[in-house]
RNA sequence: UGAGGGAUAGUUCAAUGGUAGAACAGUGGACUCUGGAUCCAUUAAUCUUGGUUCGAAUCCAGGUCCCUCAGCCA
């Protein structure tokens, strides 16, 4: 049932078991669900799935996985004015995308019958009725936290009468908002979704699935638990702010009598740098801050699979942070770690210049080009070699020479030799300024005995570097990504700010011409590769067979620009 | 001020009456044809006050702080 989802972090917490692993084990050991665990994925079909979701996808499908159950992915689309056939088919590939593959993929609308059926069996046992009151009548009746509510005036119509009601909202007769099915529970409850919750309202929509077929809809407290019960669901898994309605999702199943699971809710992920709520997530892409769902920056799953994060990276993050009820905001240095993790054994080194300078080697025949083995990826040498053309004009970084180099900078400076990967040593003789003053040229010598990298007298070099040849070099468009705020915790904003006020100026800087080794010829959308000493970056979807785009899924650690950091610091 | 939850290194999780540990982040070092990766070392925490106990992060009592709930959203 599950897929690929082998060698995760949680292999390594063996023995340790969470809250809920705990809870399924007692119930195990009491029979109460005869040893079977079936659970599943609820989204509500009204935007994208984002990181937090990630979470919920690798428990719920990963626990079934474990004690050898099932997983349904189920759509609550039991809100036709918010919901959308582009945000189911976006869930059912980013469910897919992430390595899981579902029982039985279902929707609540399924179920539209027999909820109905069910609301009427409340109404003929008394524990159900219809309401006029307007829905600011039923707010002032329903009291506060502090004060019990007021009982409806409609609230004790005789059954015949509220279910001839019923009857007639289901067939259309009334108006949007003129009347509601409700429970009837106790307005005096401390907890207020026992204060007569409402079950169906009138909705005049077309639903993506039922089209007209339903002008009333089942709220969401009378839909969950019931299509849960409905499909067998052993565990109920959901985020925190659920417990206040769990007394709900017994009430009525047990005034059904029917199949009862348990619901459990854990803490919700957020990760720094960024925002989960769906509200928010809307506002960026509904206000163009980002060019869409899938825009490189969100924190949605359609853009880490473009951004070129891979899969296995979220299931281990989502593994790793734990379950627990604590609602916790993990590092987003954390993410990145996994990210870069499985990069860096999967993925093929290239060479590319983000910002070129221009080096030419004054003592390297016009005309040679020579080719060097260069290895795919040294962390599997298995893997092989790919050639890469060197000739007497190059390009290097332009961060990799400094005029005047502070100490501890290790890179090219005038009179100092480093290594080109896997070609030669070079030195610099001469630096070329414009009339500004700006270097536009280097002019080097190389050593023809450090041929393939490796100095015959063993004389050591302080830096290695990345280049690529100049009359070789395919162009390519480079997108530079980093977070999307620029602060950790959208929640420390001042008081008078809005979140968009806070949105990095810098999360995306785009580099026009970059020069790439000729091997990245033909990359496909969706190619992942690290660029040496630069960070992991995959084709974007906006590329061309004429061009190339890139986008920076993760920077590689980066001991200069650190030291740089914290010496500006001080 | 009603109800329901929560509080352990900077962060996210362990420890379930018996040596407070891991991962990420940080710091120092080794190694290196990526200032990457890897390896080694290291800094760093039980919200608070009492109580029970030989022994408390864990049990009990009081306090403090944080989160959620008053949609015809989910």
């Amino acid at each position: 049932m599950t897929t690929d989802v082998n060698n995760t972090p949680s292999e390594n917490l063996e023995g340790k078991k969470d809250f809920i692993r705990e809870i399924i084990d007692a119930h195990n050991a009491s029979g109460r669900f005869g040893g079977q665990v079936y659970t599943r994925f609820p989204p509500e079909p009204n935007g994208y799935l984002h990181i937090g979701h990630a979470k919920s996808i690798s428990l719920n499908f990963g626990l079934a996985d474990e004690y050898g159950g099932q997983t349904n992915l189920r759509f609550d689309d039991t809100n036709p004015t918010k919901e959308e056939q582009e945000y189911i088919d976006s869930i059912i590939k980013d469910v897919r995308w992430l390595g899981f593959d579902w029982e039985e993929l279902r929707y609540a609308s399924d179920y539209f019958e027999q909820l109905y059926q069910w609301a009427v069996k409340l109404i003929e046992q008394g524990v159900a009725y219809v309401d006029d009151l307007s829905a600011d009548e039923i707010r002032e009746h329903r009291g506060t936290l502090t004060e019990p509510g007021r009982e409806s005036p409609y609230r004790n119509r005789s059954i015949e009468e509220n279910l001839d009601l019923f009857t007639r909202m289901r067939a259309g007769e009334f108006k949007n908002g003129a009347k509601v099915l409700r429970a009837k529970i106790d307005m005096a409850s401390p907890n207020v979704n026992l204060r007569d919750p409402v079950l169906y309202r009138i909705l005049h929509a077309e639903h993506p699935r039922t089209g007209n077929a339903w002008c009333i809809y089942p709220m969401y407290d009378w839909a969950h638990g019931q299509s849960d019960s409905i499909e067998g669901i052993t565990h109920s898994i959901c985020t925190l702010e659920f417990e206040d309605h769990r007394p709900l999702y017994d009430w009525f199943i047990d005034q059904l009598g029917i199949h009862h699971p348990q619901q459990i809710e854990f803490g919700r992920l957020n990760v720094t740098y960024t925002v989960m709520s769906k509200r928010k997530l809307l506002r960026l892409v509904q206000e163009k801050h980002v060019r869409g769902w899938d825009d490189p920056r969100m924190p949605t799953l359609s853009a880490a699979r473009r951004r070129g994060v891979p899969p296995k990276a979220l299931r281990d993050f989502a593994t790793v942070t734990g379950v627990s009820k604590t609602n916790g905001m993990v590092d987003m240095q954390m993410l990145e770690y996994y990210i870069r993790q499985e990069l860096n054994k999967t993925v093929p080194r290239v060479m590319g210049v983000l910002r070129p300078l221009k080096v030419v080697l004054t003592n390297y025949p016009e005309d040679l080009v020579e080719e060097f083995e260069a290895q795919i990826n040294p962390e599997n040498p298995a893997e092989g070699t790919r050639k890469v053309p060197f000739s007497r004009v190059l390009y290097i970084e332009q961060d990799d020479f400094m005029e005047t180099p502070p100490p501890k900078f290790y890179r090219l400076s005038p009179g100092r030799e480093v290594r080109l990967r896997a070609a030669y040593f070079i030195k610099c003789e001469e630096v070329i300024k414009d009339a500004d003053g700006n270097i536009v040229e280097l002019r080097c010598t190389y050593d023809p005995t450090t041929r393939g990298g490796d100095a015959q007298d063993g004389r050591k070099v302080k830096a290695t570097m990345h280049w690529v040849s100049a009359a070789h070099a395919v162009e390519a468009e480079v997108r530079l990504y980093d977070y999307l705020l620029t602060i950790p915790n959208p929640a420390d904003m001042d008081e008078n700010k809005d979140f968009l006020d806070y949105i990095n100026p810098k999360s995306e800087e785009v580099i026009e011409r970059a020069f790439i080794e000729p091997s990245i010829k033909g990359a496909e959308i969706g190619k992942q590769v690290q660029f040496e000493r630069l960070g992991y970056f995959a084709v974007d979807s906006d590329s061309t067979p004429d061009k190339l785009v890139f986008n920076r899924t993760v920077t590689l650690k980066d001991e200069w620009t650190k030291l740089q950091k914290t010496a500006g610091a001080g």
